[in-house]
DNA sequence: ACAAATACTATCAAATAGATAGGATTAATA
DNA sequence: TATTAATCCTATCTATTTGATAGTATTTGT
């Protein structure tokens, strides 16, 4: 399971997106609202993607967020990596997060392989999807 | 991502399935010390596996624990499903432990799509994997 | 009776999830 | 320069989950 977190972070960036042809910022204020998501939650959400590249923000008066890049350089993954992390099921099969099992030599782990299947076959798809294509569906 | 007591759980069975040719009920000792895992904490799992009709068990003297089917009857899913419950990503794309989600109506979700594309495709691969399919790799 | 095994109950510590509160800071503008 | 509107920051909180440990009860074979 992807935390509410994560949801709130992919809903917020679509809505960001789908707003942006307007010229002014989007408010945290106005994505809580429409997208029924506790506001100093968001708050927190907002700031997290911004400090990693994802949105800029701007302060004061006619301040709020905009996406920092295009809404189709903006990769499902890399947002579910900020917030989440780890997308793999397991640690030692973690492509950005890799950790080595404390209990098992992993050319002998019988399992290894099934979950690095399973890695590979969500990569596919959740590379292959960014806000902007999310966007439109 | 699993939980370690998911992970203990599927390597547990595997261990069980390789072992099972020898006429002897498996002792909670031995899969612990030979799979590393918290002596404890394998035999509460041992005990859920048993409860969900995966295990059987027999107490006293020569007792131990036994596979209730034959290893090519428990597919990965059901093992992950009683151990940590949903597979899919999002609540309201689970198809055994389907949740609504409260923010969202589900015929105008964004992200919907996605996540049950990622259900299907995890699903594909673990359904189609056993305790027996396991234990040969 | 004894020994060996699981079953059960209770407890615990640490981390994570999911927030909320309150004030500090910044920026536009009247 | 005061006001207002916005993000930024820090602290805190509660509930749940994770990952386990301890101790005792019960069952079973010899």
């Amino acid at each position: 399971m992807i935390s509410n977190k994560c949801k709130y972070a992919i809903k917020a960036l679509v809505y960001i997106a789908g707003k942006e042809q307007e010229d002014k910022a989007i408010l945290t204020a106005d994505i809580a609202r429409e997208q029924q998501i506790p506001r100093k939650f968001l708050e927190i959400i907002l700031r997290e993607l911004r400090n990693n590249r994802i949105l800029e923000s701007k302060r004061g008066k006619d301040g709020g967020f905009r996406l920092l890049r295009a809404a189709e350089d903006i990769s499902l993954t890399e947002v579910m990596r900020i917030i989440d992390g780890p997308i793999a099921m397991l640690p030692c099969v973690s492509l950005n997060y890799y950790r080595k099992c404390d209990e098992c030599e992993e050319d002998s782990c019988e399992i290894k392989g099934v979950f690095e299947q399973v890695r590979d076959r969500t990569l596919d798809i959740l590379n292959s999807q960014t806000i902007k294509s999310l966007t439109l569906s």
